[in-house]
DNA sequence: GGATCTATCTTGCTAATGTCAAGATAAGAA
DNA sequence: TTCTTATCTTGACATTAGCAAGATAGATCC
């Protein structure tokens, strides 16, 4: 809630009081309710009870509003991968949660997650986002270096040397994270209907167990 | 080539001939240059050479273009998975192949990629789209169905009663898909950077080696 | 307290878009 | 030839992003 202001009748205050957070807020309900499609800086600013050009001086153009979006849904989807991996018992139980969470996520936030994925709209370089989507790259990562009987990085080992341990183990990140986005953004755009709804819970444990086995296992020659 | 008219000063001619073939030529070419920032049906009109109104008897809308547009970006695809299957000559070098193609593909056509996967975008339930990605779904089942060592499926096995031969491997097949696809997906959007782009072929081959070597293996329990 | 500064927000404008409706043109059928 | 139909144009409307110039008010300094 805005500490100074709540409503805004054309007249209420000429200053808003925290318009960026209402602005952001704005920006959740059009994309959940008309999705991309709808999510205009007008439409936003509207909702927040302000003129057409107010959004520019706090987020530039609409990829700057983008970018901020997209930040605030990485750091949802590391909230909640984080939930699951706590949550876990066994490391099977681990890397079936960590890809229901992402598949989930996927499905309850869409058009945060395409926004997310789509360089071509964001400032991908932004330290925002960068930070964000590198702390749930390092979440996926920790989960597959668990799986191979590997220590966890901390935030800070990450930010620093983590490129260290990457080059033995960096083609099984990519098996396991590819697997996990692969799924969700194949299930996300309707891809997966030759398997009827009800199944996709079996088959995302199924698939991904056997995925989290393979993880366990020592890659063979070369 | 329009077999009627090629050019169209303001009075060449009032029916262009071919006009359809020349919009989807222009939306392609739209698509390379500018992305899909820039692709509206006005600029694909313009560079048809007829007038801003011209493509709604062709498309409808501008959702029915764009799914058009998609619908040949798989026939593209399944082109292009094709040729490097056909050239294999075992099954690990398929495997690797058919994933190159993928991530070739959309490195390739970044802008079709990505209308490919939005069915946001798209009528994904028009029937000329449906046909086009089935076909690439059936290149892709078939390839994992050769690492297991079963019989492919021809694309009339395929339309009738492929969910016979499913029910038994279809988590394979995601697993397969959602590894080719995520990669490809998660490479186009910037998504791998902490590997050296000199090292993501190198990174390609391992993994994907290792994930072919995985489908070769039966299963385990459950 | 009062004057000034600066961030914040508004108003008004331009160029562009998708879509629609009505009309013009040509190609083929009758 | 005349009629019919598919194809394309013209003109309009509502909407958008972005810019520029101005209005407002909170903060800072004297």
């Amino acid at each position: 809630m805005p500490a100074k202001r709540e409503l805004h009748n054309p007249k209420a205050s000429y200053h808003h009081g925290d318009l960026r957070q209402a602005l952001l807020d704005a920006g959740d309900g059009v994309l959940q309710e008309q999705g991309l499609k709808g999510f205009t800086l007008r439409e936003c600013a509207r909702r927040a009870g302000v003129s057409h050009a107010a959004p520019k001086h706090h987020f530039g153009d609409v990829t700057g509003f983008l970018t901020e979006i997209a930040a605030l849904g990485f750091m949802r989807l590391s909230a909640a991968l984080e939930l699951q991996i706590a949550g876990a018992t066994n490391l099977d139980e681990e890397f079936i949660a960590t890809t229901r969470a992402y598949v989930d996520f996927a499905e309850a936030h869409p058009e945060h997650f395409r926004i997310m994925f789509r360089c071509d709209l964001l400032d991908d370089q932004a330290p925002n986002i960068r930070q964000a989507a590198g702390e749930t790259f390092r979440l996926l990562t920790n989960v597959i270096l668990r799986q191979r009987g590997e220590p966890s990085l901390s935030a800070s080992e990450y930010a620093s040397g983590g490129e260290v341990i990457f080059v033995n183990v960096i083609h099984d990140i990519v098996i396991g994270w590819s697997h996990i986005h692969g799924l969700a953004h194949l299930k996300l755009e309707r891809q997966l209907t030759m398997v009827p709804e009800d199944m996709h819970e079996a088959l995302l444990v199924k698939a991904s167990r056997r995925l989290a086995t393979m993880l366990r296992q020592e890659a063979g020659n070369t």
